[in-house]
DNA sequence: TATTAACATGTTACATTATAACATAACATC
DNA sequence: GATGTTATGTTATAATGTAACATGTTAATA
């Protein structure tokens, strides 16, 4: 059984940590989104954080979004779904990672899995090309295990 | 020397036999859509598509730039590049593939390799998750071999 | 302790990307 | 010439994202 709260403290905790080996200040703002981010156990767009936020805490405008979720992201603490405009907490924001996500069209979740770019097929197309690779996106969208 | 002129016409060629296959027609605003893609070495959003065909041919407006690009996706003509929200043409419409897009934050060439979705190191994570794939999203962003 | 610098957040206004819903045209077939 | 199908046009608006400038907050430091 899946206790979902456990999930976030421990993601709110290694926030912290994250953000202390890198110097950066979690402040109560950033906090509030990454918690509302993790809340779902489905990729959020920016206007919902908008406003949920704008809710649970007090008027906010699209710009204050935009740039937690900038932080959050070069902190390593979420991810941005390209194909689904939309964000999701990163399961592993310890480990330098590559990350291939599997994305369901039924129930919408999103699984993170691990990948270790560096000796997969895409980095030999990379090498041959001559390629300088500096981030990557790979999404797979189809139907989760529990959903076909 | 590359000629592009040659390739477009390899293209719009390649287009007209893809949409008799397919039993689709490839009408005048849905040749001069995936033209004025070719025409560029660079991937296009749906609004320059939009500005240019509005010069060139008539006032149109958003959804049928977005119905024509729908339409040139699905025949597997175009392609998206997410990460850009822009278009660029398909290198290879005749063969079912998949394909990795090399994107360079310099010159913003893309450009589009093969890969044989089905034995790489994606699809072992695809299999582990028994998730059913049903479109791949795969975009490396860098720097390509001239702008390194 | 006033001053400055660096960072975080607020505010206003707008740019860009995308779609819903309904209307018309063009053409084939019965 | 009525009907169905596909393609395109039209109007309006939704959804996503950013530029530019203003203010607040904190912590050195002169």
């Amino acid at each position: 059984m899946h206790d979902h709260q456990v999930c976030i403290n421990h993601a709110m905790q290694m926030a912290k940590s994250v953000c202390k080996r890198n110097k950066q200040e979690l402040t109560p703002l950033r906090q509030a989104v990454l918690k509302l981010i993790w809340n779902s156990h489905q990729p959020v767009t920016a206007y919902q954080i908008l406003a949920d936020l704008s809710k649970k805490r007090k008027m906010v405008a699209p710009p204050t979004v935009y740039r937690t979720l900038e932080f959050l992201e070069k902190n390593g603490l979420i991810h941005k779904i390209e194909s689904l405009k939309a964000f999701i907490g990163c399961s592993h924001p310890d480990q330098n990672h590559g990350s291939v996500f599997l994305i369901c069209r039924k129930c919408n979740y999103v699984q993170e899995e691990l990948d270790m770019h560096g000796q997969s097929n895409i980095d030999k197309i990379v090498n041959k090309n001559i390629f300088l690779p500096q981030s990557y996106v790979i999404e797979v969208i189809g139907f989760c295990k529990s959903c076909h």
